[in-house]
DNA sequence: GTTTTTCCTTGATCTCAATCAAGAAGTTGC
DNA sequence: GCAACTTCTTGATTGAGATCAAGGAAAAAC
């Protein structure tokens, strides 16, 4: 299976697409790996590519005072980019790297994303799908950050999504969290002893 | 000018639409006034309209272990729904209620605006752009939440949105931007110290 | 207009997480 | 393998904001 099939599978989850409509899409995809050191985006500029990520797991950075955050993580199998830059076509604040050794990523420019939009049947309805999404993502982030207490929010993320806390380094974690390495390794500990 | 014009004019913000198009939709839409004790969504129901908000300001709230949070607000001249329940047809968490005395709001049921999808030219690529500004908005307050502190965060609202200190009560403020009415309180007042 | 209720402010205390610090454990590079 | 570096853990201290409490201002109800 090729590792476009990877992006026609998420398609298939929305819409019912026409073979003709994944040419046009699958025609313009290019391929690209990055290392752990590369920023597949900088910020302060304006975001030129939607990235699919093929294999491993990159973050969301965003510096602000000598400090860096980061504010999200995408896995294999999503898509991805700093995305209100992409849409706005304005310089954007998140720079984005990979947090496995490498990141391997199909991509599709803005320009030929216009393109597919305008000139495919359901394009317009799956980037609607897609960001509908996207959305949903952020909005029960929002309620999250906002209601629940950061261990409780560890404990989720120790249920819903075990990959993370495999997968990512304690203080990029933490910083997802909201809250320092230190009380996040309190946090851990904490549990561990509950657990026996 | 009709009431319906104001939606017409945030549409002709996104594209061009066809008069055709715009009678498919407006043909759809119904009317309902809300007085301040109503509540225009329940928590733990599915979404049954897309609201416009033709008049006053509604909260979104969240009930979490006896304790209510405001995570949001929307303003004359917007959409606001219980968007997550609205998009996936799940029973959602959201409660939305007037803070002004009154909400007057346009709405369409979720069949009728699945209709314009299927049998408009643009109503896909209006659905796909208002979804991305959705996004962008909570991706925003996620870089908000995490990065500015709630001080600052205030300073920055009676900056950018100085019409939300003056509409909403503070202890509703103060839930959305995560702290306490105390707290709000004397950053207030800390404010009012330094100037002058 | 008066009562009732809600909302806002201010003060005192307390609690939890940030900070500072140092050492242990784990990785990376030569 | 060893050195250099990064990451994680643990402890002591500090500080910002939550909580508790009460009085005053404003708004709503009658």
């Amino acid at each position: 299976m090729s590792g476009k099939d990877l992006i026609k599978e998420q398609f298939d989850k929305l819409v019912s697409i026409t073979p003709a409509d994944w040419l046009y899409f699958s025609e313009r995809l290019q391929f690209k790996q990055f290392g752990k050191k590369d920023r597949i985006t900088q910020a302060d500029r304006v975001e030129d590519n939607l990235y699919f990520l093929a294999h491993g797991v990159v973050r969301f950075i965003v510096h602000n005072e000598e400090k860096e955050t980061t504010t999200d993580f995408s896995f294999s199998g999503h898509f991805f980019c700093s995305y209100s830059s992409f849409i706005t076509r304005q310089p954007g604040i998140f720079e984005i790297r990979p947090v496995t050794k490498t990141a391997s990523c199909y991509y599709i420019s803005w320009n030929d994303l216009q393109q597919v939009y305008a000139n495919t049947n359901c394009g317009e309805k799956i980037g609607r799908m897609a960001a509908e999404q996207q959305f949903i993502r952020k909005s029960d982030r929002e309620v999250s950050l906002l209601t629940i207490h950061p261990k409780d929010r560890y404990l989720q993320l120790m249920e819903e999504q075990p990959q993370w806390i495999h997968q990512i380094p304690l203080k990029h974690l933490a910083s997802y969290l909201g809250i320092t390495p230190e009380t996040l390794s309190r946090i851990r500990s904490s549990i561990m002893k509950s657990n026996g």
